[in-house]
RNA sequence: GGGCGCUUAGCUCAGCUGGCUAGAGCACUGCCCUUACAUGGCAGGUGUCACAGGUUCGAAUCCUGUAGCGCUCACCA
């Protein structure tokens, strides 16, 4: 037999790395369509590359390696899919910032030069984020690591576009968008954030066309009003009919615009407007309505048929270039203005001229980039859009709902029965309620970017005079798709979306033509949404030697997200593999994770830079140290709050950092930290770094982030490696047989029963995705039981006991297959020892050999193993001995001294069925049966479930004072709880009506009470006879 | 403004299909370097379960309301 030898604790850098080479070299995480099991695919919520991760996506990463290496162990075929997000705006716009800190920018360059240079800068962040993720210890599968403008993905996006295209899901469209005037490009509802802004309310009076007086409209946007084309009024305002029919001349302008009458219009309070409404409060009833600069006023001017006049540039300047023709010359003054500054010459004009009648301070929210952080523009442009509110698209999202989750009757959705109908369940199931609010108020997506980094759209267009367009069929007869619509000159622009298989005839075709392709790029969610299908090869799997891996890993078992990501991407990833599936799902089961918040409860993101690299945190605590406490803290309602130190590099301290308050208003550590005892000592922090604002050099160095919210981790995988030399020290004459053992003594008939209720509980945590509680029952199994009682229970026994030997060998095995999952690293270097050791099996307990623990098979005890009687003796067991190590513990009484337990018969049959752990745990020389007639003179009695014991030998002389105090304590305190329980017992009610077990236990409880009190008080009375 | 959460020990959090004396880790106190582990062991103190009502024999748990915090959707009259 080999002998390891462990060293004295377990230190994680020794060993991860030659455990993931172990893996890797194994291949054990490759999966393949034809092998064995039941398919279990999970695909990693690609982390866009604009950074590295950090512990919001350590922990998602966690749970998704949990769920992925149990089902890998169950011998299900477990396909764990990597990857990365291209993020088009995000990338694009860091990558610029960076560009702008060389003095350049992004047009001083070529299109192919700029992709170049984002291109570089992904490949060094994915290859960071691979490499973070390997470290973790995620087992993907990473010989199909896939990022989404590979070329099978792209392959993906041509042909989904194609086929919406052609479906007449896509469309071409003159709207409102969100415009961010700082990256000039249209922006998704989705990627627009709140933000409050003090502004002003303006009253600006408009003079009627006869010249009989003003009206006045309230706007807090002033600028917009050369834009103006129509004046609104409530029918229900008293003054409209006195005004129907009649027009207002625009100041500046001069633009002569009617007054529309539409219930839209919200009435001041004064005229009975609600006063609960913010907008009645302030409102004068007469809104101005500019169509082209205000997404309601759009919606207005659609109804009423009113003048779109666009009065801005790109960059959001004041601009007579863009639709705005009747200039006036008093206007030309403010043509080039930026917004803002247009804003006050506005309001200046209006004051100068006397028609500002007032202006209210007014504080609201202004939709602001997310990713630019300018206020964003409603802008009208021509954009491409996906019509997700055609019921092919939404009303199929919502057919998908689990019927237990869908709120109201999924009869009135539209659409007829499909595969897939139901099939999609969430975790915890409130969420699902998101997806359905979504789904049932969804507007249609824009999807063209005006970027340069992304899916550039596949479509090439030309305009072309009414007498000489091509016949409706020129294009779609050779297999391409096309739409045409009329401009307002007459012309007809027409639109062809070339399959990717005919590229190399059509696209030279349709450039001789004149045909131009479309300088947009895809918004990157249209790519991430094909990603459970676009990474197995769709639609055609063989061209990318993916023979078998559609049809046999989508639907995948669960995606892992957080929550905001229901309406940016499950959505879209329901609706589209829905749609090109014919009904399938991409995925089962949706599990919203917690999110991770720093130490000022602000959540960790990639933009606020206030990450902690999963890094920092496996040097300071290793891999497995991070990944269960990061498993512990998921629980299904709290957020998790982390506070973080710095490590200061030179002298291994931990400190908490100075902090700062960011423009946005976030606390985050300050960029440069003083080393807390050497005030000469400088270093820049992770944050200062990430957000671009210090570089770290050889005497600044970078400081690490740690938290000590992981020491339990570190505690823990030290305990479980301590445990386990112990257990093979005990092992060493361990003898191999064939032949079945049944446990017989109380301890290890019960360790076994514990372990298969921690079995079972984590089992049926994983089927809800509760993490916390597999955590828990871990912690509580492997160091209460297993450690505390168990270990120490048989310290006496266990080196001339095979039987128990064999229990010791089967629960250490156990134990590292069911923390396996959690803790990967530091189980499976103790694998390798323990499996060097070689006992009988355990009857019931199949634990079949593997060499790695990484494919060993998850432990599924007999039921009969679970041994309610062993687990209720045990009770008893460790009642006993806790009440005797109290006594201990108030005498302090010596640890190694052994003292002498009299007891009564009863109890003594409790000492006997210990068979020796009793004795062990409690720290006996020896257990006397005892009528309390013989009282030893040093004797200290206490009451226990009843009797009155006495403990001899604890001390060498008794101190009758403390002796009574003691004692009267006790007496105090179960007469409180006697007092409860009679109350309760003479309670009519609750005879009653509570369950009879309930009542029953009461009695139970009082009896032992009032017992206690009994030899409480009868001590007190010897005690007093002594003195 | 709509929706969804949260508020339990000094800190970070469990518990909430109503029922034993409300728990864990950290921190704290005392004792112990007992040959697996001081990243440890044993013992101990600590809570008006945010607040106010209600339902019930019984409420941390269910209902209503209030306050504070967070997320999310909508909102530039």
């Amino acid at each position: 037999m080999t002998e390891i030898t462990l060293a004295k604790s377990y230190s994680p850098i020794e060993h991860e790395k030659s455990i993931l080479a172990r893996w890797s070299q194994a291949g054990c995480f490759h999966a393949q369509p034809t092998d064995s099991g039941a398919p279990y695919s999970v695909f990693i919520p690609p982390p866009n590359v604009t950074a590295a991760l950090h512990l919001g996506h350590a922990l998602n990463n966690t749970l998704q390696d949990v769920l992925v290496r149990v089902a890998r162990m169950r011998g299900m075929n477990a396909m764990w899919m990597p990857g990365t997000d291209h993020a088009g705006i995000a990338t694009q716009t860091v990558v610029e910032k960076r560009l702008l800190m060389q003095g350049k920018r992004r047009t001083d360059f070529t299109r192919e030069e700029f992709v170049a240079k984002v291109q570089d800068w992904k490949d060094e962040y994915e290859s960071v984020i691979l490499a973070q993720l390997r470290e973790m210890g995620a087992s993907c599968d990473e010989a199909r690591t896939r990022f989404t403008m590979d070329p099978v993905c792209t392959a993906a996006v041509r042909e989904s576009f194609f086929r919406l295209f052609a479906d007449g899901l896509i469309e071409r469209g003159k709207r409102l968008v969100n415009w961010d005037p700082a990256s000039q490009t249209a922006l998704s509802d989705d990627e627009v954030e709140m933000e409050e802004v003090d502004g002003f309310f303006w009253y600006l009076q408009y003079p009627l066309e006869d010249g009989s007086g003003h009206i006045t409209v309230a706007t807090t946007r002033p600028e917009t009003m050369l834009g103006d084309s129509g004046i609104g009024i409530n029918p229900r305002d008293p003054r409209a009919a006195a005004l129907r029919g009649k027009r207002v001349r625009l100041p500046i302008v001069d633009r002569v615009i009617p007054i529309i009458e539409d219930d839209y219009v919200v009435m001041p309070v004064s005229l009975g407007g609600d006063p609960q409404d913010a907008k009645a409060q302030f409102a004068s009833g007469f809104l101005k309505i500019t169509p082209a600069h205000d997404a309601n006023d759009w919606e207005l001017g659609r109804r009423h048929e009113l003048q779109v006049i666009n009065i801005m540039a790109p960059d959001g300047s004041i601009s007579d270039r863009h639709g705005w023709t009747d200039v006036s010359a008093t206007a030309k003054q403010f043509v080039g203005l930026s917004r803002e500054d247009a804003r006050k010459a506005v309001v200046a004009w209006f004051k100068a001229n006397g028609l500002l009648e007032a202006a209210k301070p007014y504080r609201h929210s202004v939709g602001h980039g997310s990713r630019s952080h300018v206020a964003v523009e409603p802008y009208l442009s021509d954009q491409w859009y996906v019509r997700v509110t055609d019921p092919r698209l939404s009303a199929s999202a919502l057919r998908a709902m689990d019927l237990q989750q869908y709120e109201g009757s999924i009869d009135a959705v539209p659409g007829a029965a499909r595969d897939g109908d139901g099939g999609l369940k969430f975790f915890p199931a409130r969420y699902a309620k998101t997806f359905q609010h979504w789904h049932e108020g969804i507007r249609d997506w824009c999807i063209s970017r005006q970027l340069w980094w992304g899916h550039r759209i596949p479509v090439w267009s030309c305009s072309f005079d009414a007498a000489k367009v091509p016949s409706a069929t020129a294009w779609t007869d050779r297999g391409a798709a096309e739409i045409r619509r009329t401009l307002p000159d007459g012309r007809i622009e027409v639109f062809v979306c070339p399959p990717e298989s005919l590229d190399a005839t059509l696209i030279p075709a349709l450039n001789a033509a004149g045909f131009t392709q479309d300088p947009d790029v895809l918004d990157t969610w249209f790519s991430s949404a094909l990603w459970p299908m676009s990474t197995l090869g769709w639609p055609n799997p063989n061209r990318f030697g993916m023979e078998g891996m559609l049809d046999t890993f989508n639907p995948s078992a669960v995606l892992s997200t957080a929550r905001e990501i229901i309406t940016l991407w499950v959505s879209r990833m329901v609706m589209f593999n829905r749609y090109f599936m014919n009904g399938r799902l991409p995925f089962r089961n949706v599990f919203i994770h917690c999110i991770v918040q720093d130490g000022f409860g602000q959540k960790m993101s990639k933009s606020l830079a206030n990450g902690v690299d999963p890094r920092d945190i496996i040097a300071t605590h290793g891999a497995d140290a991070m990944r269960f406490v990061l498993t512990q803290m998921s629980t299904a309602t709290q957020d998790v709050r982390l506070p973080v130190d710095v490590l200061c590099p030179f002298t291994q301290q931990a400190f908490q950092p100075k902090t700062i308050t960011t423009e946005s208003g976030h606390v985050v550590a300050a960029p440069t930290q003083v080393c807390p005892t050497d005030p000469t000592k400088q270093m820049v922090t992770a944050y200062g770094v990430s957000a671009g604002l210090v570089t770290a050099t050889d005497s600044i160095p970078l400081a690490r982030n740690t938290s000590s919210r992981f020491d339990l981790g570190r505690n823990f995988a030290t305990k479980l490696w301590n445990a386990s030399r112990f257990a093979l020290s005990q092992l060493g004459t361990a003898t191999t047989s064939a032949e079945p053992v049944v446990p017989i003594s109380l301890p290890d008939r019960w360790i076994i029963a514990r372990f298969c209720r921690m079995v079972t509980t984590i089992e049926s945590a994983l089927a809800e995705y509760q993490f916390n509680p597999i955590a828990d029952a871990l912690y509580d199994f492997v160091w209460r039981d297993f450690c505390d009682w168990y270990l120490e229970a048989i310290k006496p026994t266990v080196k001339n006991d095979p039987v128990q030997q064999a229990v010791l060998r089967a629960m250490m095995d156990g134990i590292l297959r069911v923390m396996h999952p959690v803790m990967p690293f530091v189980t499976e270097v103790l694998w390798t020892a323990v499996r060097t050791v070689s006992t009988a099996p355990i009857r019931g307990l199949d634990l079949p050999a593997s060499d790695l623990l990484a494919v060993a098979r998850w432990p599924a005890p007999d039921r009969a193993l679970n041994d309610s009687q062993a687990i209720e003796s045990f009770q008893r067991v460790q009642t006993l001995v806790m009440a005797i190590r109290n006594v201990r513990g108030e005498r302090q009484v010596h640890d190694r001294r052994r003292i002498v337990l009299h007891a009564p018969k009863e109890i003594m049959d409790i000492v006997a069925q210990g068979s020796g752990t009793v004795e062990t745990l409690a720290g006996l020389d020896r257990a006397e049966c005892s009528d309390g007639a013989a009282r030893p003179v040093d004797a200290v009695p206490f009451p226990f479930q009843g009797c009155e014991l006495l403990l001899s030998a604890l001390v060498d002389a008794v101190d009758v004072g403390a002796e009574r105090k003691r004692l009267e304590e006790i007496i105090v305190d179960r007469e409180r709880k006697a007092a409860g329980f009679e109350g309760k017992l003479s309670n009519a009610g609750y005879l009653a009506k509570a369950k009879p077990e309930v009542i029953e236990e009461t009695r139970r409880m009082l009896s032992q009470a009032q017992a206690d009190l009994v030899a409480a008080r009868r001590a007190l009375e010897v005690l007093s006879a002594m003195v």
